[in-house]
DNA sequence: TTTATTCATCAATATAGCTGATTAAAATAG
DNA sequence: CTATTTTAATCAGCTATATTGATGAATAAA
């Protein structure tokens, strides 16, 4: 009654607003009035207006609306059948802006749907899809086929070969296999030690790390050099933190194919559907 | 009734907290549940448990009492007695982490009170007071004494004298007048063209700026040293983005009195009130 | 001045919410 | 396994609260 006051201007255009009678918006605002202690309008003239308490006590007000809107709109997702969570888990080199863009977009359309998300390997990935301690995975691809799961590609994620600034292999006129090969490469290396087999090892030298953002520290020191996914180090090369190298037997930045991964038994709800359709549109 | 149900752990309990009959919350809880489309709770064993949608929507309902919660506390506050705003204007030097300390302590004490934070000069934070555009003023001392304002002096605020780490005043074995004169010097100058004279000249080629924060910058780049707040230069001295100068003159870093300002003639409210005072008590 | 709105007041009424008693089920104790 | 205690659901009756509808005073527009 109170917002619909100051929305409406007057009283009565609010008791008609409401479906009620003006007495009864009438003897509402007094009654709040006296529950607050606070003169919320000044009747003097015609049409009331808020005075400076009620002015600062709408708000308030319209913050408990607010949330009030919000619980109703929770309870007729849950009732339309949106799912209560969604648990994502994907391999943090896929963690890009356009990835979180969507996932702005998912918190929109799915209020009342927790999404958690869960970084990890592409093997762990995959466990954690059997045994139901996520709904959706995404992945590098994995050879193998599994009857439990479905696999889906979606597209190639570009990597770059990256050194930094003050690395040796800067100063080479070609980046060729062989002068790569006395330098130190870093690898990505899941939980499990087995290591994925999809990132071309070019050196004899290879220091293997758990993540890429561990990787892209290490090559910002200058421990070795590494392929990391454009995203995450476009920036970076930049500002001059890191420098692209070009090897000469890639025409085109090395890019691995990416997919999406489902149980195949389990019950897929809206909020799920939705998400990993729009995972198909990342890359 | 519903998170005290949930609180509580059985629906009697609840009842017998909310000083009302077990009937009446059974009845409750199911019109609720109705309301929302959802069943909240499992009522299969003894004592009832929340179901994955009560679980969810339980959140939901307590961001709802939150917001009720605070409408009636900032309602109890202005009924009180608490002001509806304080607005403070200060020097942009004064802004310091204690001062943040401050003001969220503040918040605290007078969630009902809209705390507005104006940056000006001395002179004009002066003006803002007598012509009712601020509450409470905190400046440098001005030695003018003003028969409509009321001033407290509340301590004196450290000075340094800094350069860039690539100016030639770094290399001086000595810093006196006589070296410091050829030099640049970046000096305060209020909006009103009223240059306050409490900063001390040294330097014959004197560039104005119209805030401390303007003038850490220019210092930063390296045209010309500068007297600035020990709170806004000791992080860049720590981290080598600034040389702290000790003229020899010196023999304590410049401290230049600070005061807080009020009207005369207005009245005090206890969140100003709480406010001057917490002043005193910053440097 | 007349007319149309506006808000406050108040008795009458409707209704949402509460009570108190009862029943059935589940946990606890013996 | 039974007796006891505790718990929740149901329902008729009651109560407090919200709402109505009528009235009067005040204000703005015609």
């Amino acid at each position: 009654m109170f917002t619909e006051c100051v929305k409406a201007g007057s009283f009565s255009a609010a008791a008609r607003k409401l479906g009620k009678v003006q007495s009864a918006v009438s003897q509402g605002i007094a009654n709040l009035e006296i529950d607050l202690g606070a003169e919320l309008f000044d009747r003097s003239s015609r049409k009331p207006v808020l005075t400076p308490e009620g002015t600062r006590l709408l708000y308030y007000a319209q913050a408990v609306l607010q949330q009030v809107n919000e619980l109703e709109i929770a309870a007729r997702k849950i009732e339309q059948g949106d799912e209560l969570q969604v648990r994502l888990a994907l391999e943090d080199g896929l963690l890009s802006p356009r990835l979180s863009d969507i996932l702005n977009c998912f918190a929109k359309l799915f209020p009342a749907t927790r999404l958690e998300i869960i970084s990890a390997s592409t093997s762990a990935i995959i466990q954690m899809i059997k045994r139901d301690k996520a709904d959706l995975g995404m992945t590098f691809c994995d050879q193998e086929l599994d009857a439990e799961i479905n696999q889906c590609f979606i597209g190639n994620l570009p990597f770059y070969a990256v050194c930094s600034p003050e690395h040796p292999l800067r100063e080479a006129t070609e980046i060729t296999l062989h002068n790569l090969f006395p330098h130190r490469q870093i690898v990505l290396h899941g939980q499990e030690r087995t290591r994925l087999d999809l990132v071309p090892e070019f050196s004899t030298h290879i220091i293997y790390a758990d993540s890429f953002l561990a990787i892209r520290e290490m090559v910002r020191s200058g421990i070795g050099w590494s392929y990391l996914p454009k995203h995450l180090v476009e920036e970076e090369i930049q500002a001059g933190r890191l420098y692209k190298l070009t090897p000469s037997f890639d025409s085109k930045p090395w890019s691995p194919p990416v997919e999406t991964v489902l149980a195949k038994d389990r019950s897929i709800g809206p909020a799920l559907n939705w998400l990993a359709n729009a995972l198909k549109g990342l890359l």
